[in-house]
DNA sequence: CATTACATTGACCGACCGGTCAGTCAGTGC
DNA sequence: GCACTGACTGACCGGTCGGTCAATGTAATG
């Protein structure tokens, strides 16, 4: 729990130009990529000048740094819910599944700007700030994984982190495929989340062979 | 007819100015995507002038299409052992599963390309491209599952198309995401991606429970 | 040799890029 | 009234972008 800042959120929502200026990069940087965003482009979205742009972010890449910095704190406190130990380790896997889908779904151009930062950057820029967070909740998952491997719900032989990677992997080859996948005949969960949150708990629970 | 030279794709492999220029916008293309690359970066990487560049492909986005269109058939021909019925359904799959990410890491530049590709348009350009030969890839891997599950080899309740897309996915996160995961303690299979695709069939066989 | 066809080039264009600058304006403390 | 500040702007900078074009080289054909 870093530090919560006060109520600027709801004070100054439309005046402040700062706000509108990052709403305008956190679109505009989302649909597009980083080099086809002109400054231009954004100041004219947040309706002021380009001038002004640059009196609040000392350069482009500054003002990307601050979309990628909010975009990331947000992200950070949905993954929560996940480690209570009220429900069986089943129930709670099975949650976590359609929960972690859905969290990716719910807000895509944060999504799509964090996943577009990792495949762009060769060298620098944001890619700190997204294995950080990104680290921060897979070392969460796998945490969970391991205890629950230790209290024998889970089978001895798999790797909490192979297991871990596999079930973000799937959310996320779902969230960036789903526009291809859709064209597919044989495909009928791209209009169903959850439905495919519930196969793959599915199969990664009880494994696709018959029973014996 | 002094000269008789049929398979020019080996006669003139390095001479050829157009083969040049293809290499090194397929480079750039892959390192660097489409907005980041300027013809004059890639005419100079060539070796010939810019206009001779635009001598030879008509605009930007034509010699970004060519690019795309070569680097698409060079992956048709590779997914086509897995169907052989020699060996047991799970021997296959297990083939498979190794297979198939060798060769996204085989020709990681080929990988990269389309993959950002996918992730850059919105509206148009070489969309079709991938989609077509991605379909195609992902419907043989459905029929092979399909026909596997019709002989009892899979379990009735599972979708197949579900199955591939996971068989899929789990191999593209790990080749887009595996700079990431090198950085986190947990993991240990990124520099061994035949182990991690073991783990992947082991997982998918006989599921995470514990046998009872 | 003249002609034809094409590969290749440097010079060049208008548009736009990220970024700067001098200056306007509203608010605030004294 | 005055000084000062920070938000804000239009005009502008050097540079790069994709793309064009007239001219040159070069080899084969007549």
């Amino acid at each position: 729990m870093p530090l919560a800042e006060p109520t600027e959120t709801l004070s100054t929502p439309a005046t402040d130009a700062t706000e509108r200026i990052l709403a305008a990069a956190k679109d505009l940087f989302s649909e597009s990529g980083f080099d086809a965003v002109s400054m231009n482009a954004i100041a004219d979205r947040a309706g002021v000048s380009k001038a002004n742009v640059f009196h609040h972010f000392k350069s482009k890449n500054d003002l990307y740094l601050a979309v990628l910095k909010i975009a990331c704190s947000k992200s950070h406190a949905q993954i929560d819910q996940l480690g209570s130990d009220k429900d069986s380790f089943v129930a709670r896997l099975r949650d976590y599944s359609v929960s972690h889908l859905a969290s990716i779904l719910q807000d895509e151009k944060i999504s799509r700007l964090i996943q577009r930062d990792l495949l762009e950057n060769g060298p620098q820029r944001g890619k700190e700030f997204a294995e950080q967070v990104f680290g921060q909740n897979f070392a969460r998952l796998v945490d969970i994984l391991r205890s629950g491997q230790k209290k024998g719900e889970l089978r001895k032989e798999i790797d909490p982190a192979m297991l871990a990677t596999l079930l973000i992997g799937a959310d996320v080859f779902f969230f960036q495929s789903r526009e291809v996948l859709r064209h597919f005949p044989d495909v009928s969960f791209t209009a169903a989340p959850e439905r495919y949150s519930a196969m793959l708990a599915e199969i990664l629970l009880h494994g696709i062979l018959p029973k014996p």
